[in-house]
DNA sequence: GTGAAAGCGCTAACAA
DNA sequence: TTGTTAGCGCTTTCAC
C-alpha cells in the first residue's frame, strides 16, 4: 500500500509568486520539487541535470537547466550538507591571549588571507572561531561535533597544556586539521605549517654581527610565546656562531607591548659597554626602539642599528625603512588551506609538518 | 499497512565502538536515535529532553541527558539547520579593492571583533566573504541564495553601482542585512552602522584653527573611498566656520599608499606660505608625513602640527604619540551583530541607520 | 533514460 | 507523558 504522493502540501510556493519581498524575508527560495514540477520531470532527474552526472538525454538536461535558471534556482547548501555529510566549510580557530591579538595581529591577517584565497578557488568557505587562551572550550566541541565544519586550521602560538587541550578536543571530534605556527604532537595526526622563527633571528642577528657589531642586544617578545623563546634561542645561536659572548645583560624585555621598550632600552643604554645593534622580537618593538633612541639623541642605523621581525606593512613604509625579517605569513595560510583541502578530500589525516623559510629583508635601519 | 521500523539499518554504530579514529574520520557522531535506543525511548522524547520543551518526566528527562552526555552526543547543526530553516550563522561581507584592505586593515579587524563578541553571546558563528570590488557577484549569489546564512553584516567603502549591485544581490536572497560603514538606499530596508567622518574631520581641523593655525593642508585619502570624500568635507567645512580660506595647493594626495605622500608634503612644503598643520586622513598617511617633515629637518608638533584619523593602536606607540581621531570600530561590529540578531529574531528588516561619533584624541603631534 | 523512494539528523504536530 | 510520523531539500541507489 503506498500512501499518496509525498509532497501534497508542497514544499510550496503558489506556481508564480512574484518577487516582492513581504516581511524580511521574501518568498521561499525555489527547490528541486519546484524545478521538477516546471520542467515535467521528477526530482532525481533534477539532481542529475544539474549536477552533470551522466545517463541523461541532452535534451532533458538542458530542458531542466533552463528552467533552473528561470526560476532563479540554487540548491540548498544546508540540505545539500546534511545529504553528503559535508558542508564546504572549514573553520579557522584563532587562539591567542587578548581579543585584540586575533584580529588585529598581523599573522591572523595575513593567514587569513591566503586561507580565504586557497579555498576560494575550491568553493570553501571559512567559519572565523576567535578562542581566547584558556577560554572554555565546552562551545567549541559543540560546534566541531556538530558536522558544521569539514575541517579546520587552528593558529597556536604557545605549546602549553591549554594548546594540548585545544588539540584534544578537535581531535575528538575526529575533524582533519592543519595547525598554524605551532606543530601539535604526531599523536593527534594533525598536518602543520610553520615558520622558522631560529632561523630568521639566526640571520638577522649573523647579519649585524657580519656588519661588525659585537655587542648585539636583543629585545626579548613575551615569554609565553613560542615564537618569542625561539627568536631568542636563534639569537643566542648567532651569537654563538659568530664567537660573541651571550651577555644576560644584553636580552631585555618580556612583552609585546612597545611601552615596555622603553625601560627595556634604557637598561641597555645604561651598561657601561652598550650596545650598538638591536635585534627586537618584532616589528612593533623596534619601531618604539627607534623612537625611543631618537628621542635620548641617538641616530637609527648611525649609532644603534635595528632589526625587527615580522615585515608588517608598516615597516617599509617608516623613514628610514626597517631591516627586518619577513614571515610568508599569505603563504602558510594558503599551504594550510591546500593541505586541509588534500586530507579533507582523500579522508586521510593531513600529517606531514613543514616549516617555511623567513627572509631577512635587509633596508634603511641595519 | 506499515513498512518495517525506519532505522534497522540503523545509522548506526555498532553498540561500542570505542574511540580508535581509524582513517581520519573516527566513529561517525552519535545521533539521537543512538540516544533514544541506549535510553530505552524514542528520538522525539531525546529531542524534547534535550530541548528542556515541557512535558516530560523528570526522571525520563534526567536519564536521557545522562545518556547523551555518556554518549558524548552533540545536535548535528545541519540538520538542525535544514529543519529549522536557520543556521545560526551570519556572513561578514568585507568588501574593499585589494585582498589586503580586506583583512590587513584595522577596519576589518576591529568590526569583525565587535561581531564576533556579540555574536559569541547568541551561539552564533560568522562566515567571512571578502569580496574585491570589482569581482563577480554569481558566487555570492549562490551562497547567499543557498540557505546557509540567517543574515549578513556588510562593510562597503563606496557609494558605487558596484554597491549597489552587491546590495541588490543581498536583498534579492531575502536575507537581513545591516550595512557597515555605508548606509543603503532607503528601498533595500537595510540597516546601518557608520560613524562620523565628516565631523571627526571637522573636530580635527577646527582644533588645529583654535590652536592658531591658519595654513591648515590636508593629505587627501584615495578619492573613491567615500570616507575620504567625507572627510575632506568636513576639513573644507571647518575651514569655513574658522573663517579660514580654502586654498586647494592645501589639498594633497589622492591615495592611501604612504609612499604619495613624500611627493605631497614635498608641494605642501614647496607653497610660498606654506602650511604649520597637516590634517592627514588616516593614520598611515600621517605617520608618514611626520617621517618626511623630520627627515627635511621639521619638527613636530613645533614646526608642523599633525592629526591623523582612525586611532589605530601604532598612534598611541609613536614618539610622540599620534593626535587623532578614534573610530570605534568594535562598537560598530558589535551594534551591527545586535541589530541584525534582533532582525533574525523579529522576522523584520532592520532598516534604521545610525551614525557613531568619533572622537578627537588629543595627543603629542597637535 | 527516467521515475520512485529511501534517508542524511533533526524537530514538531499529532496520536495514543 | 511518551510514541509515531512527516518532512526540511537534497543525492543516490534501484526498478522499470
Amino acid at each position: 500500500v503506498k500512501r499518496i504522493a509525498r509532497r501534497t502540501t508542497g514544499a510550496g510556493n503558489p506556481p508564480s509568486e512574484g518577487t516582492a519581498p513581504v516581511d524580511g524575508r521574501g518568498p521561499s527560495a525555489p527547490t528541486v520539487h519546484d524545478v521538477a514540477r516546471a520542467a515535467g520531470v521528477t526530482i532525481g532527474t533534477v539532481s542529475k541535470a544539474l549536477n552533470g552526472r551522466g545517463g541523461l538525454r541532452a535534451e532533458t538536461r538542458n530542458s531542466v537547466r533552463e528552467v533552473a535558471e528561470r526560476l532563479g534556482y540554487h540548491p540548498n547548501a544546508v540540505a545539500r550538507g546534511l545529504r553528503a555529510q559535508r558542508t564546504q566549510t572549514i573553520g579557522f580557530v584563532d587562539c591567542d591571549y587578548s581579543p585584540l591579538d586575533v584580529y588585529v595581529s598581523p599573522y591572523s591577517a595575513g593567514i587569513l588571507t591566503g586561507v580565504t584565497a586557497e579555498l576560494a578557488q575550491s568553493a570553501y568557505h571559512v567559519l572565523i572561531y576567535p578562542l581566547l587562551i584558556g577560554q572554555d572550550l565546552s562551545d567549541l566541541r559543540g560546534m566541531l561535533r556538530g558536522g558544521r565544519l569539514d575541517g579546520v586550521v587552528v593558529r597556536l602560538v604557545e605549546d602549553s597544556p591549554a594548546s594540548t587541550a585545544l588539540l584534544e578536543v578537535i581531535s575528538s571530534a575526529g575533524i582533519p586539521c592543519v595547525c598554524i605556527e605551532r606543530p601539535a604532537a604526531p599523536r593527534f595526526k594533525f598536518g602543520s605549517v610553520a615558520f622558522d622563527d631560529a632561523a630568521g633571528a639566526f640571520q638577522a642577528t649573523r647579519y649585524l654581527a657580519d656588519l661588525g657589531h659585537r655587542r648585539i642586544a636583543h629585545l626579548h617578545g613575551d615569554r609565553r610565546y613560542a615564537t618569542a623563546q625561539a627568536r631568542n634561542a636563534g639569537y643566542l645561536r648567532a651569537l654563538h656562531a659568530s664567537d660573541l659572548p651571550a651577555d644576560p645583560d644584553l636580552v631585555q624585555g618580556r612583552s609585546w607591548s612597545p611601552f615596555d621598550v622603553d625601560a627595556a632600552v634604557q637598561r641597555l643604554l645604561a651598561i657601561p659597554d652598550p650596545p650598538t645593534a638591536i635585534f627586537a622580537a618584532n616589528d612593533n618593538l623596534a619601531f618604539r626602539a627607534i623612537e625611543i633612541l631618537r628621542a635620548s639623541g641617538r641616530g637609527v642605523p648611525d649609532d644603534v642599528a635595528v632589526v625587527g621581525f615580522d615585515d608588517i606593512p608598516l615597516a617599509r613604509e617608516m623613514v628610514p625603512p626597517l631591516t627586518t625579517v619577513r614571515i610568508p605569513l599569505a603563504d602558510l595560510g594558503r599551504r594550510a588551506a591546500t593541505r586541509l583541502l588534500k586530507s579533507i578530500h582523500d579522508a586521510a589525516p593531513p600529517t606531514e609538518s613543514e616549516t617555511l623559510p623567513v627572509e631577512l629583508i635587509i633596508r634603511g635601519t641595519a
